[in-house]
Formats: structure tokens, C-alpha cells, sequence
DNA sequence: TTCATTACTTACCATAGGTCAATTTTTATA
DNA sequence: TATAAAAATTGACCTATGGTAAGTAATGAA
């Protein structure tokens, strides 16, 4: 048994637990790639071709407002990555892609997805359970901008990301909390009093 | 063929082509059911064990921030309603519905649902598609909570809804908007001159 | 219809966060 | 290692939005 097939069953096993077959079935299809550091993986306005998986390192997901960069997401190992909605609506968006380290990743093309998805149960399966999850991610996200403030939510991130603040560029992370850099600056500044 | 097949066609045919009887299928899984006003339909703290479809009406999805309700969806005709999380993860979840109006829904329960999904093709398809279709909804959400002031949200919301004033308090468009009713309030005022 | 309740608005002041410009620190590269 | 470029910080000032309190309008129940 494979890393791919050992790193899949970790991610669906808290929503689907199914014989490890099932798991190496689906991590066969997976192929790998390696990017560099601040390497863009996709760029505006295309279509996304692919999803993928972490395996080690870390990406973000943006889109360009006006003068400066938006993050609306930051993925590190075991997280789905990419353009999602382009991948589902399979036409441009706005959004893309960048490595914030040197990161290798797991992917499995669209057509390959949809051939997963269309013969085989689990794979129907695992579609559907993806889905949910990051709906759920997403609406966390939307929860916590309504309901928290700026500084409230740099806390949470960094409770749940201890190591944000080594892999990631602040300004970043700024974006990521609907702040500017130099709000977050002074909000770090405060509570390291 | 019933009204409620005509619906469910309308609502999954841009994403999913099927024959109509595909569609019948499933609309005869759904049951119908109608609230009154402010009628609440899911507790805080209490498990989803509906997915509903709103056929006339309007209604919301809340959380209870300190001293006040914070809105994070509102649904119209057409529109998947309920505690969408609590339903996949079958746990208690703060979120709280209600009704603006008096409303008539569709909802498939829990277990019929899971069924559909277990023991039929395209059950677990349309799973997947609702899930994904829930997921770029909250994408774009959060997307204008990142990117746009609390202004440009109310218009494109009134663009969207023209007749959402007539229908939702504007308190809830409020905190939906992730403000104050008195500052909507001022950008209602500021907009009129 | 009346009365009580809830929703909405307005005004005033407070504050979180934004903008701009300058400075320091870090990182990348020749 | 030197230098340039990028990232992060800081300060001064500004603006959108929040908080409170009051008033007005709309709604619902008796």
C-alpha cells in the first residue's frame, strides 16, 4: 500500500469508512506533482483542470481586487486545493492559484474525476462527500466574517495553524481575514503586549 | 407530472440533463409541508433531519451572536433550505431556521435521502450536485465579504432580490450583510439622494 | 379600533480598520 | 557578500461602521 492510497484514507475516513481496496482504487488514479515556491499553478480567467490534494507544503487560492491580491484561501497538507467552482462549472473564473512553499501535491484530472464519479459507486461517493466538506469549510469561513472581528479571527487561525505565520507571507494572511497588512501588523502588535 | 417534478427539473436540469422520469423519482420522495410566519422550523442546538426546497415563501438561516440573530442565508423559491450542515453531519449545530412568510417547502427527510443517495445512480449524482451547487453558493459569499464594502453588497443584493425589502425585515438583511440595522439604515438614506 | 410591541430611522459620539507615506526588516539575487 | 526588491512595521490622519439612546412608523393582538 502506497503514501497516495495511506493519505486518502486519512482524509475521507472521518466521513466514509470503506476497505482499503476502495482507498487504493481511488489513489491509483491520482498522479503527483512538484512546484516551486510562489509558483502559480493556475491564473485568471483560465479553466481549472484539475483538484488536488496537499501532500506536503502549502498553496493559497486568490482572486485580484483592484490594486492588490485577495486570499480566500489557504490549504496545507491533506486539504483539497484548486479552483473548485471553475473545476465543477468547468469554464474561467477570476480566481487562481499559488505555492506558498515548495509543495508536492496529489491530482487527478477532470475527465479522470468524471469517469470516477459516473463508474464507480464509491467514486459517486467520494464526489458527494468532498463537496459537503468544503461546503462546510466555506461556510465556517462565511460564519467567521460575520461574526467575528478581525482580531478574533487571526487568534482562531492561529490556534488552528500554529505554524501560519512561518509558511505563509503576512500580508496574506491579512487578506485571507478581510483586513490590510498594516492592520494586521498593528493587531500583532497588540496582543504580543 | 407534478408540480413538484416540474420543480425539481428546473432547479437541476442547468446542472444535470435527465429524462423527466429521473426527475419524477425523486419528486415523489418529497413531501410537502407549510409554516407560518416567523414560524421557526430548526431549534439552535438541535439536529437537521430534513432537506427542504422552498415552492412559495421565504425563509432564513440564523446563529445567535451575544444579543442578537445573525443571518448567514436567505432562501426564496427554488432555493435548498435548512441547516444544510447539520444534516450531513447528523450532530446538533447552533444554526436556527425560520420562516419570513408564510412558506410551502418540499423536503426529502434524513433517511429517504441517504437511501436515495445509497441505492440509486442518480440519487447519489444529484447528492453530489447539491452539495457542489451549496458549495459555490457560499463560495461567493464569502468572496463578497472579503471584497466589497457593506454598500456594494445591499445593492448587488437588491439587484439579485429586487423584492426582498417587501419580504425579509431589514434587520436581517442587516446582520446578512454583516452590519448593524442602523448603519443599513444610512445606506438606504445615503442612497436614496 | 386601541394599545403594546417590534421594526426602522436619526443623531451623536466612539472605534476598528483603511489610506498614505516613511522606515525598518527580510528575502532574493547578482 | 552586496545590493536590490519585497515584506513588514509604524505613524498620522481619515472613513465606514458600531454603540447608545431617542424618536417615529408599522404591525399584531385584544
Amino acid at each position: 500500500m502506497n503514501e497516495k492510497t495511506i493519505q486518502i484514507k486519512e482524509i475521507f475516513d472521518p466521513y466514509y469508512s470503506a476497505p482499503i481496496e476502495v482507498w487504493d482504487t481511488f489513489a491509483k488514479r491520482l498522479k503527483t506533482a512538484t512546484f516551486n515556491k510562489n509558483e502559480e499553478i493556475k491564473l485568471p480567467n483560465t479553466t481549472e483542470k484539475k483538484l488536488y490534494i496537499i501532500n506536503k507544503g502549502s498553496a493559497g487560492i486568490f482572486l485580484w481586487k483592484e490594486n492588490h491580491p485577495v486570499c480566500i484561501d489557504l490549504c496545507f497538507e491533506n486539504d483539497f486545493f484548486g479552483d473548485y467552482m471553475s473545476l465543477l462549472i468547468q469554464k474561467p473564473t477570476p480566481l487562481y492559484t499559488v505555492c506558498f512553499e515548495e509543495t508536492e501535491m496529489f491530482y487527478i484530472t477532470y475527465s479522470d474525476l468524471m469517469d470516477l464519479y459516473e463508474n464507480s459507486k464509491f467514486g459517486a461517493k467520494i464526489g458527494r462527500i468532498a463537496a459537503e466538506s468544503l461546503f462546510i469549510h466555506k461556510q465556517s469561513q462565511q460564519i467567521e466574517l460575520l461574526t467575528q472581528t478581525a482580531e478574533q479571527r487571526y487568534k482562531y487561525l492561529l490556534s488552528k495553524q500554529p505554524h501560519i505565520i512561518q509558511r505563509v507571507p503576512l500580508k496574506h494572511i491579512a487578506s485571507y481575514l478581510g483586513i490590510t497588512a498594516e492592520s494586521l501588523s498593528r493587531i500583532r502588535k497588540k496582543i504580543v503586549k
